[in-house]
RNA sequence: UGGGUUAUUGUGUAAAGGUAGCACUACAGAUUUUGAUUCUGUCUGUCUAGGUUCGAAUCCUAGUAACCCAACCA
C-alpha cells in the first residue's frame, strides 16, 4: 500500500474537477504586477501556480498585470523575469493584461450596451463620498441614469482623449447598497493621460483591476485564478462580470498569503526599505526578496523545499525563519565546499615545528567522497580563530586553553603551552607544540581530544571581506508593532570583515560556488566581488550547540 | 450598528464521526577530525460554553478572538 500523500484544499479541487470531467487540464497563471521586485511571498505563488500545473499536467501564463503606467516599468518585467527562471520555472506564454486592451474596451462597450456601466463626471471625492461606508449604505451619483447612448459617446470621447485625467471614470451599474463595497458600482476605467511601457500613447485610458484581471483570465481560459486572501470580496465582482459579459468561467480560489518572522514583507515597506537607504538595494541580502535570497547564496531548491513544506492553507500564519534556515541548510550541507577561512584572527605559533617549513597536506571538500579533496599548506605559524582560544576555559570547553590540546582540522594535535598579550591585556599570540606522530590520516600519536578547530596557514593566507549578515529586524513581527516599523530595524544587521584570512584554494571562487567556511556556516562570492577583492556573504549560520549552551 | 474569512502544541500543516499525525523550533542522549551533519528520545495542542452520538477537531446551537473590505493601486 502506498501512502496516500495529503493534499491541500487546492489540490483537492484541482483533482475533483480533473475527476469530474470538469476540466480536460488545468490552466494557473502567475499574475504580477512589474512595478516592484518579487519576494519570498512571490515565491509561495509562483510555487503554487506552476506547481499545481507541473504537478497535475496543466499550463502556467505569465501574465503581467500591467493596467496602471505610472507605477510600472519594463525594468521590473526584466528582474520579475529572472527570478522566476532562477527558481526553477518555465511558462507556457508570456501575457501582458495590456495585450487585452483593445478587448476589454470592447466589453466595456458591451457592458454600457447592456445598461450596466455608466460614464460618472464626479470627482473622486464626490465617488468616495457617496460610495459610503461598510456599515452604511452608499447613494446613487446624479450620472448614474444617462442613457446607453450618451454612455457610449462619452466613454468614445474618453478614450479619445477629450477629458483629462480625473475629469470621468466609466463604472459598473451594480449597486449602491450592496453590503460588499466593491458591488457599489466600482469604477473600471479612468482616464491616466499617461506613457505605457508597452503601449506607449495609444491608450489614455485604462481598465482597473477588478475589471482586468478577471476577463484576463477568461480570455487565457484560465482555469483555477489563485490569489491571496485579501481578494475574496474582489471575488463576487469577478464573478459577475463574467456573468454579465458571458465569457469563458474562470474561478477564483484564495490562499493566505506567506508571512514570515523578523521581516515585512509588503511591497510598500520593502520599497521603504530601499528608498530611504536602510539596504543598499532591491538585492541586498537582508532582503527577503528573491534577488535578495539569491544574492545571500540562497538556492532555488531550498526556497522550492521552503515553499512546499510551509503548506497551504487559509489562515493567517506567521512562519519561523528558521524553517527556511533550516532548508537552505539542508540543501547546502549536501552540496557546499567546505574550506577554511579565520574571520577573527589570533596568531598560534607552533614552537617545535620548524622554522621555514612548510607541508602539503589534504582535507575532505565534503562529506560525499565523490566531492573529492584539496592541497592545504601548512606551516609554523597559523591563524586561529579568536574564540577558540579561553585563558581560562569554562566547564565543558572543548577547545584551546592552557594545557589543552585540540586538532587542527585535517592536520595535527596541538596543546597550548603559553601565549602573550599584548600592553592592554589583549591576547596577541598563543604558542603550541605539536605532536608530530598525530598527522590527520595516520595518527598513531594515541592521543584524544574532544575539540577540532580551524586554522590557515599565515604564510599562504589570502585576504578577502566577509559580510555576516544577521535579521533585518529585532522582533519577530514588526508589522505588528507599535509605531513604525522602522523603529526595530536590528542596527546589526550588517557586520562587515574587512580582512578576513582565507585558505589559497578560495581564491578560484566562482560566482555559484557554494561554501561552507569551516564552523562558520555558508556563505557564497558577492557581486560586488573583483579579482583584487573577494567579497563573501554569510548565507546563514551553522547550528550552534555551543553558542546557546553560553547563554 | 454591516459584510466576508479564519480558529488543531512555540511556529506551520494533516486527520472528510473511530488511536490527534508530520515538519520546524526547544530540550536530552549517542556518534563525530566541523560543538556541524547523522541517529535516538522527550515536552507542549483541537478558541469557549452547551448539545447530538457508543464515540466529536470533525455535526448542531450560542458566544469569543484574529484578519480583510470605504485608491480613479494591484
Amino acid at each position: 500500500m502506498s501512502e496516500e500523500k495529503s493534499l491541500n484544499f487546492l489540490e483537492e479541487i484541482v483533482e475533483t474537477d480533473l475527476k469530474n470531467g470538469k476540466y480536460k487540464s488545468i490552466i494557473t497563471r502567475f499574475p504580477p504586477e512589474p512595478n516592484g521586485y518579487l519576494h519570498i511571498g512571490h515565491a509561495k505563488s509562483i510555487c503554487l501556480n506552476f506547481g499545481l500545473a507541473k504537478d497535475y499536467g496543466g499550463r502556467t501564463n505569465l501574465r503581467f498585470d500591467d493596467t496602471n503606467p505610472v507605477t510600472e516599468d519594463t525594468e521590473y518585467v526584466e528582474s520579475i523575469k529572472e527570478d522566476i527562471n532562477w527558481l526553477g520555472f518555465d511558462w507556457s506564454n508570456e501575457f501582458y493584461a495590456s495585450d487585452y486592451f483593445d478587448q476589454l474596451f470592447i466589453h466595456a462597450v458591451t457592458l454600457i450596451n447592456k445598461g450596466l456601466a455608466y460614464v460618472d463626471d464626479s470627482s473622486a471625492e464626490e465617488i468616495a463620498r457617496l460610495k459610503g461606508t461598510p456599515t452604511e449604505v452608499g447613494k446613487d451619483s446624479t450620472y448614474r441614469s444617462r442613457s446607453i447612448a450618451e454612455n457610449i459617446v462619452l466613454f468614445n470621447e474618453m478614450k479619445e482623449g477629450k477629458y483629462k485625467d480625473g475629469e470621468k471614470v466609466l463604472r459598473a451599474k451594480i449597486d449602491m447598497s450592496h453590503t460588499n463595497m466593491l458591488m457599489r458600482d466600482p469604477i473600471i476605467y479612468r482616464i491616466k493621460h499617461a506613457h505605457h511601457h508597452r503601449t506607449g500613447d495609444k491608450w489614455c485610458i485604462y481598465p482597473m483591476y477588478d475589471f482586468a484581471h478577471g476577463q484576463s483570465d477568461s480570455i487565457e481560459n484560465i482555469t483555477h485564478s489563485i490569489c491571496t486572501l485579501e481578494f475574496i470580496p474582489h471575488r463576487e465582482l469577478y464573478d459577475w462580470l463574467i456573468y454579465q459579459l458571458e465569457t469563458f468561467p474562470s474561478h477564483q480560489y484564495e490562499f493566505a498569503r506567506l508571512n514570515m518572522t523578523y521581516t515585512v514583507m509588503s511591497k510598500r515597506k520593502l520599497l521603504q526599505l530601499v528608498n530611504e537607504e536602510h539596504v543598499s538595494g532591491w538585492d541586498d541580502p537582508r532582503m527577503p526578496t528573491i534577488c535578495g535570497f539569491r544574492r545571500k547564496g540562497y538556492t532555488p531548491l531550498s526556497i522550492r523545499n521552503f515553499c512546499e513544506k510551509i503548506g497551504v492553507a487559509k489562515r493567517e500564519n506567521l512562519i519561523d525563519l528558521s524553517l527556511l534556515e533550516f532548508c537552505v541548510r539542508e540543501d547546502l550541507n549536501e552540496t557546499a565546499k567546505r574550506v577554511m577561512v579565520v574571520l577573527d584572527p589570533i596568531k598560534l605559533i607552533i614552537t617545535n615545528y620548524e622554522e621555514g617549513k612548510t607541508e602539503e597536506l589534504h582535507s575532505e571538500n565534503g562529506p560525499d567522497e565523490t566531492m573529492g579533496s584539496r592541497a592545504l599548506p601548512f606551516g609554523r605559524e597559523l591563524w586561529i580563530e579568536r574564540e577558540d582560544f579561553m585563558e581560562e576555559p569554562a566547564k565543558k570547553w572543548f577547545r584551546l586553553a592552557p594545557g589543552a590540546a585540540v586538532r587542527l582540522k585535517s592536520a595535527y594535535i596541538v596543546k597550548c603551552e603559553s601565549f602573550e598579550k599584548d600592553d592592554f591585556g589583549k591576547i596577541i599570540s598563543i604558542h603550541c607544540s605539536y605532536f608530530p606522530d598525530s598527522k590527520s590520516g595516520n595518527d598513531t600519536s594515541g592521543i584524544a581530544v574532544k575539540g577540532t578547530i580551524h586554522w590557515v596557514s599565515v604564510a599562504h593566507a589570502k585576504t578577502a571581506e566577509v559580510r555576516l549578515y544577521d535579521r533585518l529586524f529585532q522582533v519577530e513581527n514588526p508589522s505588528a508593532e507599535e509605531g513604525d516599523f522602522k523603529e526595530y530595524i536590528n542596527p546589526n544587521s550588517l557586520e562587515i570583515i574587512s580582512q578576513a584570512f582565507i585558505e589559497p584554494s578560495l581564491e578560484k571562487a566562482a560566482k555559484d560556488d557554494r561554501f561552507q567556511f569551516i564552523r562558520k556556516g555558508y556563505f557564497c562570492l558577492d557581486k560586488d566581488a573583483t579579482a583584487d577583492k573577494l567579497v563573501f556573504n554569510r548565507t546563514v549560520t551553522l547550528k550552534d550547540a555551543w553558542g546557546k549552551m553560553k547563554i
